[in-house]
DNA sequence: CTGTGCACGTA
DNA sequence: CGTACGTGCACAGG
C-alpha cells in the first residue's frame, strides 16, 4: 500500500494544544456574554477544523490528561514541579471543549495514571503496526521521540496554534542534528525546565549532541563518561544519576491499555444539528460558518449561500449578541466591500485592463503574491473592479499583464520590495511604481507606527481589512484578503495617505523613496559573496582564544562565572574584589567596556583585562558565526534593507546585518577580508563619502570657516584645529586633532562638556574650554543649532534639504529628560537625514546609469555613506567615474562632496 | 515562549 | 549626561 492510500490517523494532545491556544488568543475577544472563557475552546476547535480540511484525516481521537499526577510523579514528586498552579480561567474551558468535540463526534481518550503524550505514543504505535499514517498533534518536545516514517509530528509554532511545524525525520534531523528516537537522550543530558527535569550542569544542546555523535546513545555516553574530559566531564560523572531518572521520566508508554480499537476511531461526517446548541452556547458563529463549509465541502466544493462570506474580520465582537448563529453581522458604518475579483485571459484580459488604466490615470492597485520568494499570483485593482491572475512559469496567456507590469504605467502597492524581488527572480520586468503605502506612511510618520496595510487602512479609512480568523492556520478561499483585496485597499488608502503628506514630502517619496525600492530590491537579490572557510577558521580561532581567557579570568578569581552575565560579574568585581561601585544602570551597575576600562586604571586586577579581552573575542565570534549562518546556497549572503527603518530616514540593513561589520581592531578587519567579489567579477569597488555629515553641517550653518576648510581641501580636522588653538596647521599636534575631531563629530550628536570631556578623558573644565574656542571661532556652527530646536519646538518637526519631516513631540515637554533627548535628536535628525536623502538620489541614479550603460559591474551594498560594488572585467576605470560623478552631483551643497574610491580583493582591501 | 535590559558592532 | 540602527545573551515573567 502506498502512503496516499493509507488510512491516516490524526491524534491531538488535546490539553497541551488547548493550553497553547489559551496563551496565544486574547481572552477579551473570546468571552461569551455570560463571563465563560472561550479561547482556548476556540483556539483548539478553529486548529482542529484546518486540520480535517488539510489533513482529511480518515481517523481521529484527542488525548487528555486527567490530573497531573502520574506514575512519573509517584517516581519522581518533583515532576512538572516548576509549573505554576494551572489558571482556573484555563480549567473550566477543558470541559466545555471535551462537550463540543463529543458533538462534533471526536473520540476523547484519557487514562488514569498516564499522560496524554502516552495515549499519543500507544496509538502511533498500533496505528502504525496496523498500516496508518499517524499525524501528532502536540506542544510537547517529548513527542519528537514518537516520529518515523509513518508518524509525523505536528508541533504548534511560536504563534500558538496559529502555525503548526511539520516533523517528519527529516526535520527532526534538520532541526535537532540527531535522529527523533535519539530525541529523549539530548533531553536527558539538557533537562527540561518545564517538566522540572534538570540536566547536567553546562550540557546544552550542542554539547549534547556532539556525545551523542561520539558515542551514540546515553547508556554509550555513560559507559564513556571516564574519557571525557574537563568540568563538563566531571559534571556529567557526578550527576548522570539525573540523567538516568530523565530518560526513564521522559520514555512515553507505547502500551497504554486504551478501551477502544483504532477502527472505532473512524471520522464520522460531523452531525451539524448537534453541533449547533453547543457553538451556539459558546458564541462562535464564525467558527460554526467555517465548519458548515467544511461539512458541505466534503460533498461539493461551493455551498455558501448566504452571501457575506468577508466583512467581518475578528468575527467575535463582545456586543454581537444575536442567538441565531446565521444571523448577519451587524457592523458598524457600512464599509465599502471589495469587489469581487474577476479571472480573465489574453484578449479580456487586455481590454480589462486597457479600460482600468484609463479610470485610474493616477495608477492601478496591485498586488503580488509570493510563496517561498516565488511569485504564485497577482491582483490589480481600480476603486470598483479587480482581477486575480494566479500564476504560473511559462503560461501566455497573461501577456498583457506582463505587458503592463513591464511598462511605466503607474502602480500602487503596498509593501513592494519583497514583491519585486519575487518577480525578478520569476524574471518578470517591472516598472511604474509611484506610490507604495507604507514608504508614504512612514513619510508622513517615521516613527513607524503603521507596519502593514491594515494598519493604514484601519488609520486612515478607519476600515478593517478582513483577515479571517486569528488562529486559522491558512487564509480560507472567500473570507479572507487576497491579492485582489490588497491591491485594492492599496489603491484606496493611497490618496488619503498622500493628503496628510506636505508637498516637500511627496516630492521625496516620487523623487527619491520610490526609484530607490527596485535598486534595493536588485541588491538584495544579489547579494556578496562570502567566504565560509575563512569565517569557519576565524570562528574556530576566536573561540579558542575565548575559552583561554576565560580560564585565565576564572584563574583570577577563583571560581566559574558566566562572563556574558552583567549580573554574574557585579557580584564578582563589586561583592568579591570588592571594587567601586560603577555607573548605576536600571538593574544594578554597569560592567560596560569604558567602565572596566575605568576600574582598570583605578583598581588594576588582571581579571579585568581578561575579562575585557574575553569580551571582544566573543563578541567577535557572535558576529562571524551568525554571518557564517547567513550564507545562502549561492555563496552569497543576502541581507535585507529596511527601506523605513529608520526615523531620519536611514536605511538599516537585517538579517543579517552587514551595516555593522567591525572594522577598528584587526580581528574586526579579518571579518572583512571574507567578503569577496562573485567568480564572474574581478574586484570589489567601495564608494564613500568623506565627513559627509560634517559638509551637511557647513552647508545648513553657512558657517564661513567651516565652509573655507572644505573649499581649501586640506585635512579637515587639521584646518579646524588650527583655528581653534591659533596656531599654524603644520603645527597641530595628533592630540590636538583628535580632540577636534571628537568635538566636530560629537557636535552633530548634541554632545556635552561633560560627554566631550568623558570621551576624551579630560576634565570637564577642558572640555568646556574646548567647546567656548571652537564655537568662537565657528560661531554659525553654534547658532544653527540652535536655531533647529527652537524652529522645531515651533514647528514640531524637523525638516531634511529635501524635506524630508520628522515629528518631535516631546520637544515640549516638561519632563527635562524627555526634553533634552528629543532636543539632540531634532539637531541630529536633519544632518543624518540630509545625508541619507543624497545617498539614497545617488543610489538610484547610478544603478539606472548601470543599466543605460549596460555595465555588468553591480551595486551590492550599503552602508550609510559607503556603496560596494562587484566590478565586472575592464570597467574599473568607467565604473569609477560614473559612481564618482553620480555621488559627488547628488547634491548641491555650498561644500562639495568628496567621494573617495577604494579596490580590492576583498572588503578589507577595497577600503582605503 | 516572549519581552526586557545590557552590551556592543557600524555610520 | 552623543544620534541612528540590529543582534545576541541572560534573565524574569506570562
Amino acid at each position: 500500500m502506498s502512503d496516499a492510500e493509507k488510512p491516516t490517523l490524526l491524534v491531538v494532545d488535546g490539553h497541551s494544544l488547548a493550553f497553547r491556544a489559551f496563551y496565544a488568543l486574547p481572552v477579551d475577544s473570546f468571552t461569551t456574554r455570560d463571563g465563560q472563557h472561550t479561547n482556548a475552546i476556540h483556539g483548539f476547535l478553529s486548529m482542529l477544523l484546518l486540520l480535517l480540511a488539510n489533513e482529511k484525516p480518515t481517523h481521529i481521537a484527542v488525548a487528555f490528561d486527567i490530573s497531573r499526577a502520574s506514575f512519573r510523579t509517584r517516581e519522581y514528586p518533583e515532576y512538572k514541579g516548576t509549573r505554576g498552579e494551572t489558571p482556573v480561567e484555563f480549567k473550566g474551558q477543558v470541559p466545555l471543549l471535551q462537550d463540543a468535540l463529543k458533538a462534533m463526534g471526536v473520540r476523547t481518550l484519557e487514562k488514569e495514571d498516564y499522560e496524554a503524550d502516552d495515549i499519543l505514543a500507544t496509538l502511533a504505535a498500533r496505528g502504525r503496526a496496523e498500516g496508518y499514517r499517524v499525524l501528532l498533534v502536540s506542544g510537547d518536545r517529548d513527542t519528537i521521540q514518537l516520529v518515523n516514517d509513518d508518524v509525523t509530528l505536528l508541533y504548534p509554532n511560536t504563534q500558538g496554534v496559529s502555525q503548526l511545524k511539520r516533523y517528519d525525520t527529516d526535520a527532526v534531523v534538520e532541526r535537532y542534528g540527531i535522529r527523533p528516537e535519539q530525541y529523549p537522550d539530548i533531553a536527558a543530558l539538557v533537562g527540561e525546565t518545564s517538566d522540572n527535569l534538570i540536566g547536567i550542569t553546562k550540557v546544552g544542546e550542542k554539547t549534547a549532541v556532539k556525545w551523542l555523535g561520539l558515542y551514540g546513545s546515553l547508556d554509550g555516553i555513560l559507559e564513556h563518561a571516564e574519557e571525557i574530559k574537563g568540568v563538563v566531564g566531571q559534571n556529567l560523572r557526578d550527576e548522570k544519576e539525573n540523567a538516568i531518572r530523565n530518560r526513564r521520566l521522559n520514555r512515553l508508554v507505547t502500551d497504554v491499555e486504551l478501551d477502544v480499537a483504532i477502527d472505532e476511531l473512524v471520522a464520522k461526517p460531523i452531525d451539524i444539528e448537534a453541533v449547533q446548541p453547543i457553538f451556539e452556547r459558546l458564541e462562535f458563529r464564525t467558527l460554526f460558518e467555517r465548519m458548515k463549509k467544511i461539512v458541505a465541502g466534503n460533498g461539493n466544493g461551493n455551498g455558501n449561500g448566504n452571501g457575506n462570506g468577508n466583512g467581518n474580520g475578528n468575527g467575535n465582537g463582545a456586543a454581537a449578541a444575536s442567538a441565531a448563529p446565521v444571523a448577519p453581522v451587524a457592523d458598524a458604518p457600512a464599509a465599502p466591500a471589495a469587489p469581487t475579483p474577476r479571472r480573465l485571459l489574453d484578449e479580456e484580459l487586455a481590454a480589462w485592463i486597457e479600460r482600468a488604466v484609463a479610470a485610474e490615470p493616477a495608477g492601478l492597485g496591485l498586488s503580488i503574491e509570493v510563496l517561498d520568494g516565488a511569485v504564485i499570483g497577482a491582483g490589480i485593482a481600480t476603486a470598483t473592479e479587480s482581477v486575480h491572475l494566479p500564476w504560473q512559469q511559462g503560461r501566455t496567456d497573461y501577456a498583457p499583464f506582463e505587458a503592463w507590469l513591464a511598462s511605466d504605467a503607474p502602480k500602487i502597492m503596498t509593501d513592494a520590495k519583497p514583491q519585486l524581488k519575487a518577480l525578478m527572480r520569476s524574471g518578470l520586468a517591472f516598472d511604474g511604481l509611484v506610490v507604495d503605502t507604507l514608504v508614504a506612511g512612514w513619510l508622513v510618520r517615521p516613527i513607524l507606527a503603521e507596519k502593514t496595510l491594515a494598519d493604514l487602512v484601519e488609520r486612515y479609512l478607519g476600515e478593517t481589512v478582513p483577515q479571517g480568523d486569528p488562529a486559522q492556520l491558512v487564509p480560507e478561499e472567500g473570507t479572507d484578503a487576497g491579492a485582489p483585496e490588497y491591491a485594492w485597499y492599496s489603491l484606496r488608502v493611497a490618496p488619503v495617505v498622500l493628503r496628510a503628506l506636505p508637498e516637500s514630502s511627496r516630492q521625496l517619496l516620487a523623487d527619491v523613496e520610490m526609484p530607490l525600492v527596485p535598486v534595493l530590491a536588485a541588491m538584495e537579490v544579489r547579494g556578496v559573496t562570502v567566504d565560509h572557510a575563512e569565517l569557519s577558521a576565524l570562528s574556530a580561532e576566536l573561540g579558542a582564544r575565548a575559552a583561554g581567557l576565560a580560564e585565565s579570568a576564572f584563574a583570577e578569581i577563583g571560581r566559574e562565572v558566566n562572563l556574558g552575565s552583567p549580573k554574574q560579574l557585579q557580584e564578582v568585581l563589586f561583592d568579591q574584589l570588592g571594587m567601586p561601585k560603577t555607573r548605576a544602570t536600571k538593574t544594578g551597575y554597569t560592567t560596560d567596556a569604558s567602565a572596566l576600562a575605568d576600574l582598570q586604571e583605578s583598581n588594576p586586577h588582571p581579571f579585568l583585562g581578561y575579562l575585557l579581552e574575553h569580551r571582544d573575542a566573543t563578541k567577535l565570534r557572535q558576529i562571524v558565526e551568525s554571518l557564517d549562518k547567513s550564507i545562502a546556497g549561492d555563496g552569497r549572503i543576502h541581507t535585507s534593507y529596511g527601506q523605513i527603518g529608520a526615523a531620519t530616514g536611514r536605511m538599516s540593513s537585517n538579517d543579517p546585518n552587514l551595516q555593522n561589520i567591525p572594522i577598528r581592531t584587526e580581528d574586526g578587519r579579518r571579518i572583512r577580508k571574507a567578503f569577496r567579489h562573485g567568480p564572474e567579477y574581478t574586484e570589489l569597488l567601495t564608494a564613500d563619502y568623506s565627513q559627509i555629515e560634517m559638509r551637511i553641517m557647513a552647508h545648513l550653518s553657512g558657517d564661513p570657516g567651516l565652509i573655507e576648510a572644505f573649499n581649501a581641501g586640506e585635512d579637515l580636522h587639521r584646518f579646524v584645529g588650527a583655528r581653534v588653538f591659533s596656531v599654524d596647521p603644520a603645527d597641530v599636534t595628533p592630540v590636538m586633532r583628535t580632540k577636534v575631531k571628537a568635538m566636530s563629530y560629537g557636535l552633530a550628536y548634541g554632545l556635552s562638556a561633560f560627554g566631550l570631556s568623558k570621551q576624551l578623558r579630560i576634565d570637564r573644565a577642558e572640555a568646556t574650554q574646548l567647546m567656548k574656542e571652537y564655537f568662537e571661532r565657528f560661531g554659525a556652527v553654534r547658532d544653527y543649532l540652535r536655531m533647529v530646536v527652537e524652529q522645531a519646538k515651533i514647528d514640531g518637526y524637523t525638516e531634511t534639504i529635501f524635506g524630508r519631516r520628522r515629528p518631535f513631540p516631546d520637544l515640549n515637554s516638561p519632563n527635562r529628560v524627555l526634553r533634552e533627548n528629543a532636543e539632540r535628536a531634532a539637531l541630529n535628525s536633519p544632518i543624518q537625514g540630509s545625508a541619507a536623502d543624497i545617498i539614497k538620489i545617488a543610489m538610484s541614479r547610478v544603478e539606472h546609469d548601470l543599466a543605460a550603460q549596460g555595465m555588468a559591474s553591480r551595486m551590492l551594498l550599503t552602508v550609510h555613506d559607503e556603496l560596494i560594488f562587484e566590478v565586472a572585467d575592464g570597467e574599473s576605470g568607467t565604473l569609477e567615474t560614473l559612481v564618482r560623478e553620480r555621488m559627488a552631483s547628488a547634491a548641491e551643497l555650498l561644500v562639495p562632496l568628496d567621494v573617495q574610491i577604494g579596490r580590492g580583493a576583498n572588503w578589507e582591501d577595497a577600503a582605503h
